[in-house]
DNA sequence: AAGTCGACCAACCGCGTCGTA
DNA sequence: CTACGACGCGGTTGGTCGACT
């Protein structure tokens, strides 16, 4: 089966966008909100395509963009999180506030991996050179025992597939030892187990559950979706909860969000929650916050 | 002044995932 | 269970601009 196209390309404008397109498109979001890319250009008298739009706005458009060059300190976090989370750019964003994964991934490519390499750091591995190359040849499951410096942090999940994922990343920062957590999370149709097995946190690592409930609560959601679907915190037994505040609407009575809406009001249970590595509020609207970590 | 090269970055493309019918 | 629409992500491309010769 082919892939249908995202859009009529014979009718679209490909390439830079002109000051009016702009001007439309932020017009129009203002206006409406985001969301609904595939019917938006149309509704907005655009000639582009849905994503090309969602792109735009995203990357240069949005208002709490933040322009300019990367401080040292964002450089670090960076470093740090691409350690931890390899190539998910959206991840790393979701940690820095204005920051779009496009930049971040821009940037990594053309001024962060040099600076790495310069330092004497495989970019892929955060390893140095030489032990990165040697340590290719051996097998990448044999992990050696957790030394002061060395942290292991696994993932494992079979949420939606019989087949059990398992991340390991191993990251090491030579010389200055540094506390971290140490994760287990396991999660098995609606039953969900989150083991922390220590506390100590120096990158507020926290596991966030989706905040799909506060959203349709408070009239996020999109057109059309179902209206039987249950949050993702109510599964988990948390109504009433601390977590869940679906006590005031049961959300098995309300619409789930989907990607649509703002994201205006979401930050407190964000900041609340076990935000884990501070998740794009746009990795939140759905249970992709959770799968996002489950490395392929 | 003209040509070449490399850096930068906006935008595109293809694929994976999710939700729904 | 399957097909399909829609969205989001990551890799890649290509245009622009400045530095250099």
């Amino acid at each position: 089966m082919g892939r249908s196209p995202c859009c009529e390309k014979a009718h679209t404008n490909k390439g830079a966008w002109t000051k009016e397109e702009d001007e439309r498109l932020v017009a129009y979001i203002k206006a409406h909100g985001e969301g609904c890319w595939r019917s938006l250009p149309k509704a907005a008298g655009l000639l582009r395509c849905g994503k090309s739009c969602r792109l735009r706005w995203i990357n240069y458009l949005r208002p709490d963009l933040k322009r300019g060059n990367f401080t040292e300190e964002e450089d670090e976090l960076i470093i740090k999180l691409h350690s931890l989370l390899g190539n998910k750019w959206s991840l790393i964003a979701g940690r820095l506030p204005g920051r779009t994964d496009n930049e971040i991934k821009n940037y990594w490519n053309t001024h962060i991996r040099r600076k790495l390499i310069n330092r004497g750091i495989d970019p892929t591995t955060h390893r140095p050179i030489q032990e990165s190359s040697a340590s290719q040849d051996s097998k990448p499951t044999q992990l050696e025992p957790i030394t002061s410096n060395t942290i292991n942090i696994s993932f494992t999940s079979s949420a939606s597939t019989p087949k059990v994922e398992t991340f390991q990343e191993r990251i090491s920062f030579p010389g200055k030892p540094e506390k971290i957590s140490m994760l287990t999370f396991k999660e098995e149709k609606n039953e969900s187990l989150v083991e922390e097995k220590f506390t100590d946190l120096n990158l507020e690592l926290r596991i966030s559950l989706p905040d799909v409930v506060d959203r349709c609560h408070q009239g996020l959601v999109g057109e059309g979706k179902s209206k039987t679907s249950r949050c993702f915190k109510c599964s988990l037994g948390m109504i009433n909860g601390m977590e869940c505040r679906c006590g005031r609407i049961r959300c098995d009575v309300v619409g789930l969000g989907g990607s649509n809406g703002s994201n205006k009001g979401s930050d407190n249970i964000i900041s609340n929650g076990f935000d884990f590595l501070g998740l794009s509020k746009k990795e939140t609207t759905s249970l992709l916050g959770f799968r996002s970590l489950e490395m392929k």
